[in-house]
DNA sequence: GATGACGGAATGAACATTCATTCCACTAGC
DNA sequence: GCTAGTGGAATGAATGTTCATTCCGTCATC
């Protein structure tokens, strides 16, 4: 038996404490949380946590790094670069409501850390990346005159923020959308932000 | 001299506590702010903020009831309930711009601690209750076939967030939106939710 | 296969620090 | 001199972090 398979049978306690971190700091935020509750919930002792993350910041910028990319990979992976700017919107809200939906905590919590000050350098690279490449694809729709013109900010303020109030409003009732308001949602944005 | 004179003379303190606060609580949030530090930025003692407030609870309260209301005063005062739908649209987005961008860390403040477990019955009811006024609106929007069906809650969820994406997005850059971008937005999110 | 010594993961009580709140000496105005 | 109002040191509770100890699976030895 190897020591891999040997470890893999305690159940694995780095990702019990993700697990209960990110649902205490959506539900309380990072300040509101102490770190023996974040040991309570995961089932270990307080000083296990210090075992895997060096301190309650590194935890933090942990799932908020593994969360984003997580997002990233299924928001972005094999972007139709080509297809038509009504399927490319189509695609990626879908996409952004399909993992809202699967993970709305995990959601929350990144809307909830965007700009919070212990994030740290690369985390804040991270995140920047994200929007270069987001601000590319609204520029070049509107290059080939698909969406409005103005500032590309501003369009995706108003996309993303109607996405993420969407998602809140969700999470405040504890109940996910249905997949014919996603879509309603969906056509409701197009016909804003389209040309 | 009266003695209200006199103490006129004195910077008035309760209001210094009160930016303050309002500040720091946008900055770090409400369990990131402490107390003295509020008692610095506001320049008086520690506890002098205890003169004037039971506690840090009522404190954060004080402040979500008084800018509450004041929002509700200029967003809903004289609200032109006979008006065409359209232009009520106009009407309330134009004052919720003229506010935020009056206000934009009291607007952002709001937002932060709408859903904050620190929040006394008051406030709730008063969160509830305005929500309740917007509802009415837009319903009533709807049966006259001004707006689209669906849900009332998802097109506030949608006009809302994104709504709050722009005043986000220009905290952020800390630089007001032009007045012709207010326009523009408004025309968009008109046209998203209109029949 | 049984035994016991070993390594390192896990624990939670203890520590230093930070926080909200209290308290009291001091001041300014009468 | 008296009072109301103030500042900021003092206080005790709570927090993040550490560390001496326990616990458990592994493996060499018989």
């Amino acid at each position: 038996m190897s020591p891999n398979e040997a470890k893999r049978a305690v159940p694995d306690k780095r990702e019990a404490i993700l697990d209960a971190a990110l649902e205490l700091f959506v539900e309380r935020g990072f300040y509101g949380t102490a770190v023996p509750e974040i040991a309570d919930r995961a089932g270990v002792g307080a000083g296990t946590i210090y075992r895997y993350f060096d301190s309650k910041e590194a935890l933090v910028n942990s799932i908020y790094r593994a969360q984003k990319m997580r997002f990233g990979q299924v928001a972005l992976a094999d972007f139709p670069a080509t297809a038509p700017t009504r399927e490319q919107f189509r695609t990626m809200w879908m996409r952004m409501a399909k993992f809202a939906t699967a993970n709305p905590q995990a959601f929350v919590f990144m809307e909830l850390h965007h700009h919070a000050r212990y994030l740290d350098a690369e985390n804040v690279a991270l995140e920047q990346r994200m929007l270069e490449l987001f601000t590319n694809v609204v520029v070049s729709a509107q290059t080939r005159g698909d969406l409005k013109q103005g500032p590309p900010r501003l369009l995706m303020s108003i996309v993303m923020g109607a996405f993420v109030g969407v998602i809140r409003s969700c999470v405040e009732i504890a109940q996910p959308l249905e997949k014919a308001d996603w879509k309603l949602a969906e056509q409701i944005l197009w016909e804003a932000v389209r040309a």
